[in-house]
DNA sequence: ATCAGCATGTAAGGCGTTACATGATTCA
DNA sequence: TGAATCATGTAACGCCTTACATGCTGAT
């Protein structure tokens, strides 16, 4: 893999449980993975035509002839090998970049009411993302039995308590500011 | 400001306090504003270039004779405007980025096993991580009269609350793979 | 007929990291 | 004397986004 390409083994990890193609694996990613991580047609038509190089997936069309032209990708031995290290490595990259803290954080330069407005905009944000969060949980706690939803769910999981914190935080912080 | 580089706000938030070298403003970042935004001293040097061409800092040499070359850095008028409007922006760009949770969304591939030693290394972390926030806590409500200060704390109650919130997620996660 | 969505890609350019290069000062 | 920290920068390179370019299909 492509030392800091981490695209790669987002497509790897869904092409790990059906063939896909470029633009489904765009889709998959502007849903339940969108929270945590993002991906654009710019970066993942370019990484499939490296990985195919690199022997980690293999392209095909697919045969219903009737249809537009349509590259399936499926995913190799090798692919599943690099996948599975990349799952194995002690180090993973977290990283919190939010604009709405950096504001916060000088926010004494225009005073309490542009801070508490920005606050604003976040919670209003946070809490409608919450909600297409826990609609996701509740169709994956649907059918638990799955075993892969179950990984899903956690992500998700993850999600609404975070949020939930934040919105926490955005109610004591308001207070704050207001004295 | 240059469309998308985000360390110029940086930069000119921390000049709004006081003047500073650039080495001093890397060591800034790499303080309380880390957990939530990051810079190398490989893009605040060309920032600061590109900004006093731009003419919302300006640059002088410390006149304590006695010491080596420093370039301390003053924030403008201008500076302070395209501060100001920064921060009366409404959109904010927020992101998380976390390898952690894509790990555990393909968990599957690897298991309970694997999955649960990927939360632990997380949890390790973020325990870690809690624990410096505390500490700048503790110290930032001894000064509570110093507005800024304020806002200071503000961030870091966001971080100490949302580290809470993995923490607790973390623990059900590990009970949910358990089973 | 038209518009949204399906589908694949390329090009330009920006941002940022890592590594390199250099050298002074301070403290043990 | 040697290591850590102070201090400023450049160079290479990679990743990613945005915008562009193209055209089909299905629904209203």
């Amino acid at each position: 893999m492509a030392k800091d390409r981490k695209i790669d083994v987002v497509i790897l990890g869904l092409l790990s449980h059906e063939d896909l193609t470029g633009y489904d694996i765009k889709k998959r990613i502007d849903g339940a993975i969108n929270f945590f991580w993002k991906g654009s047609f710019g970066s993942i038509y370019p990484a499939l035509s490296a990985m195919e190089e690199a022997g980690q997936i293999k392209s095909y069309r697919a045969d219903d002839s009737g249809s537009r032209e349509k590259i399936l990708y499926h995913i190799t031995v090798e692919g599943i090998t690099v996948l599975k290290q990349w799952l194995n490595e002690e180090q993973a990259a977290n990283e919190l970049k939010y604009e709405t803290l950096l504001k916060l954080y000088f926010g004494g330069v225009e005073g309490t009411e542009t801070t508490i407005h920005n606050i604003e905009i976040f919670e209003r944000n946070i809490k409608s993302e919450l909600e297409v969060l826990k609609m996701y949980e509740k169709n994956l706690k649907k059918e638990q039995d799955n075993e892969d939803h179950k990984y899903f769910l956690l992500t998700v999981m993850f999600g609404i308590e975070t949020y939930e914190a934040y919105l926490r935080w955005c109610t004591k912080a308001k207070k704050m500011l207001r004295n």
